[in-house]
DNA sequence: CGGTAGATTTCGTGA
DNA sequence: TCACGAAGTCTACCG
């Protein structure tokens, strides 16, 4: 990775065209290709930056870098007028990130537990197919009846909508014609559950520690003989 | 901004909990409170995060960044194996970045030419507001009939859902009843156009270059006597 | 390669 | 402060 600080102007012309004025910045240049120009404030985000796969041509007193291999023409031209600093460290392999609760985890615990959403819910399949996508949980309730949940760690308006989406398909399938729809969320959009029970969508929030809780007990239950 | 290349390893707790095994990375301490963890790869984003406002405590061997003033608890702990780089540099201030090309231009030069979407449409207002949110653009057409129109960089599936909704809405009004969708956008994603024309909602692909320059003859009509 | 859905989305804006 | 919508969203995954 190589680190530049330098007083430049960036210029960047793509999806959009974006121009910034003289000033010092750090220029990261990584070894994958990726460029990212970042100001001393602004937080998260460079200020301009291109992905990979690029190309990067270094002249004397400027750095232009094109995207490799895409529709568009994007362009990145950095214009170097001091460079205070620049230095490459090498860093080897990064050993991956873990990461815990995000949906895919939620998906999990609620597979293993369609009970604590509604008393009596039964697992039929997970990523149930659907012609416009898949259904996260196909269940049945204690009736029988089909039941449809969409599992989301926020739930907006776009869950809703696409919930509304799965089931106006299932319906279609005369076995499926009475089947109900489930929106589970750690944290529900007021406006998503208004839109949700105009449209007969039960909104129901979850816990993802709270959920492994009440696993663990059952789990462990037999096995310590308490 | 400090700059502190180092192996490490890093642990996150707030919205989710990551944790990353030591290895040799980036950490960018910003004078806005951001801090950054990044890797030699993996593009554009960071490792792992925080965005101020933070507080910063340096222990001896390790960095811990706490969230001041949010709901949820976020800490972000780095513990520092071996320092290899240690470096601050003083940045001032910088000077903002100038875009152009992005949704708002689009819809300041259809408020500007809506005839450009349809022969005849004049604007009535930019931004009307339906309980659901703003529509872009209320215009009426030729025959003074009422048109909604959604405008779109790029249009997907969820510019029709959107554009529904606010249709929806505005139909329950006996005067605005006939009310038809228009979705405008640079690009139109195949998928958006065929679930906009089996809603009734009429696709228009905009060119914002050229927009302009079909402006621009108008404006210099008169003042360049042509 | 295109399309969809998720993200610690981040970031701006307006109520 | 909250909630919503845009973003050069980026990114992974699936066909």
């Amino acid at each position: 990775m190589r680190l530049i600080v330098a007083r430049c102007e960036v210029s960047y012309t793509g999806r959009l065209t974006a121009f910034l004025p003289a000033s010092t910045r750090l220029l990261l240049l990584k070894s994958d290709g990726s460029v990212l120009v970042h100001a001393d404030a602004g937080g998260y985000k460079p200020l301009n930056w291109m992905t990979p796969p690029t190309v990067i041509e270094e002249a004397d007193g400027s750095i232009v870098v094109r995207k490799r291999s895409g529709k568009t023409e994007d362009r990145l031209e950095i214009r170097l007028h001091e460079v205070l600093s620049d230095v490459a460290h090498e860093m080897g392999e990064a050993a991956g990130l873990e990461k815990d609760g995000v949906e895919r985890h939620l998906q999990e615990e609620l597979a293993a537990r369609p009970e604590a959403l509604v008393e009596g819910l039964r697992l039929v399949r997970r990523e149930w197919p659907t012609d416009v996508g898949p259904v996260d949980l196909m269940c049945r309730d204690a009736d029988d009846g089909w039941v449809a949940v969409e599992i989301k760690r926020v739930a907006t308006i776009d869950a809703v909508e696409q919930l509304s989406r799965y089931l106006e398909r299932i319906q279609l399938d005369p076995a499926l014609a009475t089947c109900r729809g489930i929106l589970a969320a750690e944290q529900l959009k007021p406006q998503a559950v208004t839109l949700a029970e105009g449209r007969g969508i039960e909104c129901v929030e979850v816990d993802l520690a709270v959920l492994r809780e009440e696993r663990e007990p059952e789990l462990t239950l037999f096995s310590l003989a308490r």
